[in-house]
DNA sequence: ATTAACAAAACGATCGTTCGGTTTTTGTCG
DNA sequence: CGACAAAAACCGAACGATCGTTTTGTTAAT
């Protein structure tokens, strides 16, 4: 079956593929998973799977591209969240934009962590680029009126989002994508609620300006 | 050379070999490194490597094992710090320590990721497991006598010791192991005196008590 | 007839591990 | 001390399995 110039109808699904392949990648690792496993896991020929991808690595790539895709989709809820910019009154939907995102991504957040190790970050760098200069743009300009209103300390908020969501995220991934009790035993809702409430208001008294100790030297 | 009842003194140096597995596995992963690869590495021979260590995930677990009790000897700087338990006047120091900590183990950090990849994180739940209870043991004595100072609001203390000492150890770990810039392209000093601020201050201005929202259902 | 889709065998390389054999060290007896 | 077995250290080939990829061929769609 040639490709038309329709939509191309290929007999196999690559979806299945990718789906084996992301399964058994996220869980082994990418050097430990052999094509074999993958053609083995997706009903196909070793044969066939070169035919359609080329190579291993294809996949591997064409995995962390679709990741990269629906997480920068406008109409994902977690672009939605940065594009509404309503920090730090949007804490809440933050946590649970980033809680569903890595729900719904635990194993493609687990290559991401693979491609550090196994390839020195070399698939994901450009995606963390683009993120970080969507970012500055989104919120580099949002901020300068929030700061006008007066609300917010003298911390930097830009610092500020960082913060959240970095946290957030990385709360996030220990709890549901490695399985290891790595929060000192502490329950995720309850680390997350109080996450938030330290963000707004910290953890000393707020009454007298703090005094604040020199931040050590380099 | 057969061991004696002193100390075993034998020929090959464990270190060197230990050495040159933890910066292969650190870079490649556990599947993809192969013992002629470490073999090379410390120039031993094959078989004089399985003739000491026994197997592949022997020498892994080695690694871990010496991560492991290096992190909880009472004489690092980090659990100094726990003990001592001055939060959050503390909370340069804990960075500091953290920071240190991170880059005299930045491969070993990354054994930690490969075995929640490539292991499903069997060997280094139980490190986790302790580094919880002791946690809770130290801080949990501690912050009954700090409350009744008054110092603190009302989040709780022991989340706000987990939320710092774990963003501060993930922030590093990204920073000098990752190699890739996952901080939306913030300074990473800057970051940290940022974080810090916040975690004692918040980021709203304290002088009305703040509303808080109602946390997210679930 | 042409070409994509698919399957299976084959290729050279490499995997973790074992094994046979040699060298080196050690303990013990004369 | 020297001789000598025992044991550990060490090496490199070999084993069976498996790796990523290519090749060869057949089937099915256009």
């Amino acid at each position: 079956m040639p490709r038309g110039l329709q939509a191309a109808k290929s007999e196999i699904s690559t979806a299945r593929v990718l789906d084996a392949a992301l399964q058994l990648f996220s869980t082994q690792g990418y050097g430990a998973t052999s094509m074999r496993q993958i053609a083995e896991a997706c009903e196909q020929s070793v044969g066939n799977l070169y035919h359609h991808f080329g190579s291993k690595e294809t996949i591997y790539q064409r995995l962390i591209d679709g990741y990269w895709e629906r997480l920068l989709d406008p109409e994902h809820p977690l672009q939605k969240v940065f594009v509404a910019a309503n920090f730090p009154d949007d804490l809440e939907e933050l946590a649970v934009a980033i809680e569903r995102t890595v729900e719904e991504n635990r194993a493609s957040i687990l290559l991401v962590f693979i491609d550090v190790i196994e390839f020195g970050g070399r698939h994901i760098r450009p995606f963390y680029e683009t993120m970080a200069d969507r970012f500055r743009q989104v919120y580099g300009g949002r901020f300068r009126e929030l700061e006008r209103t007066g609300r917010l300390s003298d911390a930097d908020p830009l610092v500020a989002v960082m913060v959240a969501t970095r946290w957030l995220f990385y709360f996030y991934t220990v709890e549901k994508c490695f399985g290891v009790p790595m929060h000192f035993g502490m329950d995720a809702q309850q680390a997350v609620d109080g996450f938030i409430r330290i963000l707004r208001n910290g953890v000393l008294r707020g009454e007298q300006p703090q005094q604040r100790p020199q931040l050590h030297a380099r």
